[in-house]
DNA sequence: GTCTATAGCGGGATAGAC
DNA sequence: GTCTATCCCGCTATAGAC
């Protein structure tokens, strides 16, 4: 315990004050760093006192930005929802062929999958989810839902355009895009070896493309 | 507290025992019960005393079979490493064709995503990989392996009958297929529709069926 | 808005009687 | 081999000073 409090004092910054007091929103700043430890650890397998030691506050501070901690977890998958609404906004409006669309995706989990300590916001609750209260359950299902209702227009535009392949139907095929990814994620994080992430979305690829 | 004391004595059998007193293999029953609870809860959603509770028994007794929490998860992947392995021999044991081996994988984890609370014991641990204790990390990627080892010997094995396709590599597709059941189970749970997993074992046999 | 202090609970684990 | 009793810890959460 003296040690913890030696070490905090020998981070602070010159000011007696912590870093992020100057800060206009520790609120989005506890959430980025809850993100990324929902992303490693779990929903259970984070704590207040994580997070404060990361933000150099006490944890009794952040029960005024979230009073409980399924406030908190509601509030990750809240965020996240806005997050990948805003970029399928964004990439409809680059009007991107479905190709292009794709590819995005691939790309922006191909990255995740490098740093081999996170899986996604959606795989990090799912296994947890039984536990989840109920407020974190609701919110996790609407991202998810969001998720696969893009992938499937996504997928049907595809076919229209000739893009893609049209065996089994739209919906089955973008179910199982997503599950492939979260689930993709999850092995080549637990067998240590990003690179069978990126032989899945190889797999995807031959799959979806006609 | 009294209310929990008062209904284990009303559960309690006849006998002034408990009922498993007499069984021949209590941590077979742990086992059991615990595999179950991973699969509902994950590794540290469940306790000592959730078990206790089930087995009618006090919790400082489970420490006498699994002195810790941690020998319990690693008996749980062990005792599912044995049991994969036993499944594999008898599939091979019985001179199925791959596209029969497949169908008995399928089969398998489809009637598991009937169970809409549970999923596999890979994915159940899978979101709180980072902070499994080493013996239950290694004996976890153990049964991975084992799963991806087996399913490359049948993909490879069918595509030269002739019956799978050979679009991309074998053990692509083996990544591929074990991703997606584990991420399907995930996903069908959590969306409360666990006809979603039959869609994407249907899709799974399209894309792999010449 | 941040802190100290503390309540209250439940977790894993151990000692020692039986 | 099972129990009671207990320890110690870390967690969520709250009260109240500043």
């Amino acid at each position: 315990m003296i040690k913890k409090q030696l070490l905090q004092s020998n981070e602070k910054v010159s000011l007696g004050r912590p870093t992020l007091a100057n800060s206009k929103d520790i609120k989005t700043e506890l959430t980025k760093i809850a993100m990324e430890l929902v992303q490693t650890r779990g929903y259970n397998g984070f704590s207040y006192q994580d997070l404060a030691e990361r933000l150099n506050i006490r944890k009794a501070s952040i029960h005024y930005y979230f009073p409980a901690k399924e406030d908190l977890g509601a509030g990750l998958m809240e965020v996240g929802l806005d997050r990948v609404h805003d970029w399928h906004e964004k990439l409809r409006s680059q009007k991107l062929t479905p190709t292009e669309m794709m590819e995005a995706y691939f790309d922006y989990y191909s990255e995740l999958s490098e740093d081999a300590t996170k899986i996604c916001p959606c795989g990090a609750l799912a296994s947890e989810w039984q536990n989840l209260p109920q407020k974190v359950q609701e919110a996790y299902t609407n991202m998810l839902n969001c998720h696969s209702e893009f992938m499937e227009s996504v997928i049907e535009a595809g076919r229209q355009s000739g893009e893609f392949s049209s065996k089994g139907t739209a919906q089955e095929q973008a179910q199982f895009v997503l599950a492939a990814i979260m689930g993709g994620l999850q092995t080549s994080r637990a067998q240590g070896n990003p690179a069978l992430f990126g032989l899945l979305i190889h797999q995807l690829w031959t799959m979806l493309k006609k």
